[in-house]
DNA sequence: GTCTATACTCTGATAGAC
DNA sequence: GTCTATCAGAGTATAGAC
């Protein structure tokens, strides 16, 4: 149950928040985990107050004492998860080795999924549902990112370090790839039994798969 | 709008149903259609009759005038999707070329999201709430097919026809990416600039990728 | 077959006692 | 800080006129 936590979402500009105690902190972090919980399976719509505050063990008005609403419990933990996602990314060095580099970032994205799969899940919501939510996100933090990364992978490219394949795809296919076995854990855990993790032999599979098709 | 249609499920041993006029069929499927619109964005939970009746420019007795309750109409839907969504895997022919008949089948995938991304992400959502409804349908014909397939796999790769690789890590690779095409389309569009179908060159990577897995 | 009206439950949020 | 009580609105579903 120990879940590991993704940093507090540091908003740039904004006034600070007035200080919490201790008790304040940890009924915070304790809703904050409940309610993931609820939205990742449900998404905002389907969660509800009452399953978020019996999955916390708190009352509902106490839910609202921590939060001023619904709306602000997602919003605090889409934030988080924002910030957190596009690392990844971000690291792939250009300095670096491609193929090494490529691999290495397909790796992060993997273990992103095996740390935080709740997190996982709430991000695809959200796309399911259209993205309202995050539009801006895609459009001004992961947008610029992602042409930046396909700019360097045209340039291994051209310069025959890397087999020559479209760079967005090589991108969608790692999301896509990484994230199934977040998402899709459901599923993936009754097909392969109940004694097997869903994330098997996937950094091994995965591995050979881009080994094979970044080959010059 | 002229979405393809899925064809009816046929419940096989259920008493059959009372005839129904054009305008019976008619209007069920005007609130199928709606319905899968809803569903598949929102999730069940996240749905309403509001939305489904509006969508369907109804009124919302009289969407329940046709289907018994929103339950209903949502297990109709789900019912004709399972019934084609194992189709693809089905028609994997033993005696066929091995590699032919991997990539046919990744295509046939890849067509199912180009023709029916809504049931792909109400299969997704589904999925994501941790497959509650459709549990007995995955342990029931999808895993049994998926075994058979896999034991297929490995005689391929045994026989040196395919690279030795983990039959269900490959089945798992080929769902994910050609779902993601659907299920993540909102971001997909956002990433690639509007000027461009999110499928778009899809096919020839996934053919790369896949030529290159394979290859024994 | 379709509508208005309505019953009843659930849901988000607030008031106020403790 | 936490609880019980409660409100207003939305939600599913039904009754009954047309």
């Amino acid at each position: 149950m120990a879940a590991p936590r993704l940093p507090t979402a540091q908003k740039s500009g904004s006034a600070a928040k007035a200080p919490r105690s201790r008790i304040q902190k940890r009924n915070r972090q304790i809703i904050l985990d409940a309610a993931l919980e609820v939205f990742s399976t449900h998404g905002f719509r389907g969660a509800t107050l009452d399953q978020i505050a019996t999955q916390a063990g708190l009352s509902k008005p106490n839910v609202l004492y921590y939060f001023d609403s619904k709306d602000a419990i997602h919003r605090d933990l889409l934030t988080r998860l924002l910030d957190t996602w596009l690392d990844p990314l971000r690291m792939m060095n250009p300095a670096g080795d491609p193929q090494a580099e490529i691999m290495a970032y397909m790796r992060r994205k993997l273990e992103l999924s095996r740390d935080f799969p709740r997190e996982s899940r709430l991000f695809a919501n959200e796309i399911l549902q259209g993205a309202p939510r995050i539009e801006s996100f895609i459009r001004d933090d992961l947008r610029p990112l992602v042409d930046d990364k396909a700019q360097l992978l045209n340039e291994w490219a051209k310069a025959g370090r890397i087999a020559p394949i479209d760079p967005y795809h090589l991108s969608i296919s790692i999301w896509a790839l990484t994230q199934h076995y977040a998402d899709f854990a459901a599923q993936i855990a009754m097909i392969r039994g109940d004694g097997h993790d869903a994330l098997e032999g996937a950094e091994t599979f995965l591995g050979a798969l881009y080994t094979r098709l970044l080959a010059p």
